[in-house]
DNA sequence: GTCGGGTTCCATGCATTGCACAGTACCTGG
DNA sequence: CCAGGTACTGTGCAATGCATGGAACCCGAC
């Protein structure tokens, strides 16, 4: 029904396509500092405006990451509302993680090697 | 057969997913300098490692791009083989990659300070 | 002449992924 | 008891990178 966290319009293709393979990481990386639930990551995320996603992005996701074994999860009772899933790195997680800090770089430069010639 | 420009597996999941929805503009980039053909922009492209890719993916990105009127085509006869069709950005290319250049400093930013934390 | 190889182009099909949409379940306040 | 907010889940679609296969053209070797 209402649109998303914050009504806004999720902005056009190009960012949408830009998130792509990106997010995944995202996640991984605010993980990093420790467990977090759903909504949590969801507000996270869209502290930073390029970021913000829905819920139907996000659960998605961390089924697939959930699948893959990058994370486990734990229950926990919520102080008001429905239990809440937290989120947290395995070994497997962190190597995807440390992966992908290790060519990000390389590929931020690519770009902006061509676009800003 | 032969595998690819340069024989290079073409690397791993994750940088593959990272060059959705920017190798589109990084072409649009390349063409900005002038016309290029298919095979012409394949090597332009694989000379940045994290870049490389094949036939496969620069031809129906192109077929898209101008469908999508972003560039325009027309053929020439080469010195040496089949003619070349020569790829052209018009007024909405140019347009669609001012737009792309705005935004990936932000999104660029964004990565940068949620796996640098 | 013709045969093989290099160059250049094109189209089809698949896996991945962001996203819209719809649904379920729990809690609190009136 | 019910309305609204919180939190989680699943299905289906569109976009995109990529593997695969194929067609057309030129040139040099024989």
């Amino acid at each position: 029904m209402e649109p998303d966290i914050a009504g806004k319009p999720v902005a056009g293709k190009a960012e949408s396509q830009l998130r792509k393979g990106v997010l995944e990481y995202c996640v991984l990386a605010i993980l990093r500092e420790g467990p977090r639930y759903g909504v949590e990551l969801l507000e996270t995320l869209g502290a930073v405006n390029v970021m913000v996603t829905s819920q139907g992005t996000i659960y998605p996701l961390l089924s697939r990451l959930r699948r893959d074994g990058l994370v486990e999860t734990r229950w926990q009772e919520s102080p008001s509302g429905p239990p809440r899933r937290y989120y947290e790195l395995t070994p497997a997680g962190h190597a995807a993680l440390k992966e992908f800090t290790a060519i990000w770089p390389h590929f931020r430069d690519a770009v902006d090697h061509f676009i800003t010639d």
